[in-house]
DNA sequence: TATGCAGATGCGAACCATTTGCAAGTAAAA
DNA sequence: TTTTACTTGCAAATGGTTCGCATCTGCATA
């Protein structure tokens, strides 16, 4: 019986490392930074570099297949698997918890920046605030 | 004659260095980083170190007198006065310049969340692409 | 105007995320 | 199977930011 493995992209090397690193991006249901992904293989008992997992990301950035973020308080990247349907994110405040956005502000949205002929390609939104359980502990309300 | 100076906060002690902070950043049409922020003042003849500088953004950052944003790819904290109506930037992917939006998505947006419940406080927006110059340069028409 | 002191700065060292260099290892082309 | 270019292990460097502590300085008070 064959493995049941997502399409793996022409010309990316197939190594142990990177199947570790994309399977876990791909169950993962919100982004990770470097480090967690780091603890994640290892503790899966398999032999990896923190430094290789950079590499790996940033690869798998280059060729589009992660794709990298980073949070408002300017601590870790995180990574998170391209599903090809762009998405957003709302961050707690308080237990940094991350919680998808299901749609995207941008979709009706006409800029006007100060300098003509600006070409957009992208865009990044973030929103922040308390997630249920640390609104709920913060107001008292038990 | 007065010096022209914009009101000081109350609390807030007003020493040589964060009077040239403050006023650097009241010029400023672009949000600096700590290390450009300490640049300038030094070549006005200020001593000045860059801890300090950081400190004082902190405490300006608390204080509401400036706002602290990150860039997509992860570089130094970037930090503008706060002129109370909040704003966006779009970011040039080639050369870092930094242009400013004149409206905001989110003030016509209904955040659909994953999460129920999640108190949103804030957003955080950012756009890129390649500025009026660069998009000239490398789209080769002279 | 002189004085006391909480709060600010100078300075260096620590810290954390990320990058880099090089030797050794390994996937995959020949 | 051999070859070779691409990857990883590993350690050390780098860049941004924070911290600790001695010294200094606004500014409230005498």
């Amino acid at each position: 019986m064959k493995e049941t493995q997502a399409a793996w992209p022409a010309g990316i090397r197939k190594t142990k490392q990177r199947r570790f690193v994309l399977a876990l991006l791909d169950k993962a249901d919100a982004p990770l930074s470097a480090s967690e992904i780091f603890d994640r293989v290892k503790s899966e008992d398999a032999a990896i570099w923190l430094s290789t997992v950079y590499r790996i990301l940033d690869r798998f950035a280059g060729e589009g297949l992660v794709v990298k973020t980073t949070v408002a308080d300017g601590g870790a990247a995180l990574y998170a698997r391209n599903r090809n349907r762009h998405r957003h994110y709302a961050v707690c405040v308080n237990c940094r918890r991350i919680v998808g956005l299901e749609n995207c502000p941008m979709e009706s949205f006409e800029p006007k920046l100060t300098e003509r002929d600006f070409r957009v390609l992208g865009h990044r939104v973030e929103m922040y605030g308390y997630c249920r359980d640390c609104d709920k502990k913060l107001s008292g309300a038990y």
